[in-house]
DNA sequence: TATGAATGAGGTTTCATTCAT
DNA sequence: GATGAATGAAACCTCATTCAT
């Protein structure tokens, strides 16, 4: 997350811009260079490769998540699962809502199937399915959760997690709603915290009332 | 949807097989041609440009789409809303799944902002947008939809309509769930429903025993 | 040797030039390019790249080498090893004579100590070295040749060989001796096929008295 | 040839190698930097240019060499032309021998036409062009060698110098002969003694009985 | 309908080099 | 004596595209 160098991190900070406005593939290195006031040479001087770019991207990405992930981990033993998840996608909305850029371009680029991608990835989404699948599970074998495919719960639930940050032109132009403002994350925050209480879990829990 | 000449459909689908793998910039109109086994003049001639191309794919994809929501549009006085969304969800997820690589490619690069993008998709998402509200919204005021933000539903649902094809990497290489199959569609489809019917509804349906 | 396209002769010509004076990695594409009165990209187009068009300079070149080669190799049995070694060297002085730009080139790129010449080279040379192993020997066993070791003697046969079209800017610098001029050429095989009399021969033949 | 500096010798001795594999303008700064583990910048503290360097290898070479002939030099009057010659090639070879690296990449690079190849080579080379032309006419003179063209002579005993040393891959890839080794240099110089003897003398010496 | 030849613009990357430290 | 950060120029190569056929 910190970055040695301030040059290094102008570069960073202007490919992920226009990565996201372009793509990856679509954006140059002379556009990245142009856009953080440095010499072409010098993104290659500190990411070697256009792919060292991406890479780093990714990591600086994955870092982070997992970190929140793992302190979900360190709960599972203490807190129930309904509480476990909710703080989980809490932090990880927050994570995403601070990371605004570095999330949408991750989010996005993950979905393209390379072998960068491929190789990078599926690490750290082991280590998710684990922790999630676990916290599911035991939800499931406590009777506190319905009995429902993990796989698919998990699947929707990073479905609705993305949404926000990938679709960011679709909520703004079409529903007027933008993620880049706290108000509207954390309405979304609720909003799936609530389902954790009336989807996954059997009995509605009383933040039920107070919402809907 | 009918291609008039074979060479014309070739080419569509080679095309979108390698914009699925490597995105739209990250594939070159040389490797469209190989792929398709013709001259890359022959593409030119077809579509005239790369991001003819480009629209082609998008408006091939959204002339069904939005085919599928006026069929729900025509319902809204007859049928009630619960009934007209899941039967929306289940068309549209068997329309992404019998078009898999078109629905992964424009689910996908229209997270880009770019401005063939924004052009025609709002005209195609204002007018789900009008559907889906207006459905939401009807169930409200009957008394059998919850009192949620149309808006953030309408986000929600469609993070997990789009889920499964954006990331069908994810999905198959970490869950080892393949949307590809009928089976897990399927599947994915009844969790909808079931989405609909707990998270949506008031009352809890009678499909909820069957299930949870 | 004949080249389909007038075109990829010309980019061929120029570029054999350039490598001449400046070195293979000393010659850029665009100089190339400049020097054929073609664009940088319809190199690529013929050649495909840079290595490509280096490959072809020795394919071109040893292909015509390995014919001249291959004809002695049908006199083996034949003619005596005095003669057919003196044709061999007679046409080769002709052939590199004759292909002045290229000989020169090759044989100094040769020397090089990379992949492709190794991959290249090896293939053509392990031909010579059987025709003229086979040649050398035979002269002994018959008598004809003192015993000397074949493979110093090759060697020793093919520094001189060569010398001429390496060393082109010594030879007329140093010595005023131009071997793109008949008259040179022939001086020089008179010389080397002196050499195989009286160096090789036990016997001096009767053209010594001519020459010496 | 003595190095006042370590790392200076350093530098020299992995471009020399970089040199010989790759060719003087394949070979990058970065590259030599990286072979001798010291960082670019002190080659340019070192040799203050990459033509430095260049210029550095080629004085390095010629010093010694032409002391080799200044030597032979010192011996035209006393000594008998044979001799002499056959004492040159003993020392040229054995240089050549002792610095393998350096002597195949000067070989190899003078026959580039630049302009510092140019100016650097003359000068050397009218020297020896000097000496080896006298020490042929004596003997001609003297009725010791037979009557052949000086000029032509010499081009021929300066491809059978330089061959071992420019085309080791092929020596070594196709003979199995290896010029690293006491025992093949001395195989050749016998050889070229031998030529000395029976190709220039007009009488065989008794060095032949000994070999042929 | 379909192609091969050719191109100009721009892509990523490497190069030799400098300068402050 | 030696280094790391940074650069401008130019390297190789790929791109989408056109045009004559």
């Amino acid at each position: 997350m910190v970055n040695q160098s301030a040059t290094k991190e102008k570069i960073f900070q202007a490919a992920l811009s226009l990565f996201n406005s372009k793509g990856y593939s679509g954006t140059s290195m002379r556009e990245i260079a142009k856009a953080a006031g440095v010499n072409v040479s010098t993104i290659f001087y500190y990411y070697s490769d256009k792919g060292g770019l991406l890479e780093y991207c990714f990591v600086t990405y994955f870092e982070e998540y997992i970190n929140i992930l793992e302190k979900g981990m360190k709960q599972l033993e203490s807190a129930d699962p309904s509480t476990i998840l909710k703080k989980i996608i809490h932090h990880l909305l927050d994570y995403q809502y601070q990371n605004y850029q570095l999330s949408r371009f991750v989010c996005r680029e993950v979905s393209i199937d390379s072998q960068i991608v491929r190789e990078t990835m599926t690490t750290y989404f082991r280590k998710e399915r684990y922790l999630l699948q676990t916290i599911i599970e035991k939800g499931i074998e406590a009777g506190v959760f319905r009995k429902l495919s993990a796989g698919i719960v998990v699947i929707q639930l990073k479905g609705m997690l993305n949404q926000p940050f990938l679709n960011s032109i679709y909520t703004s132009e079409v529903w007027n709603i933008y993620f880049q403002d706290r108000y509207y994350i954390d309405q979304y925050k609720k909003q799936l915290e609530y389902w954790v209480d009336v989807f996954l879990s059997k009995k509605t829990s009383p933040v039920e009332k107070a919402i809907g």
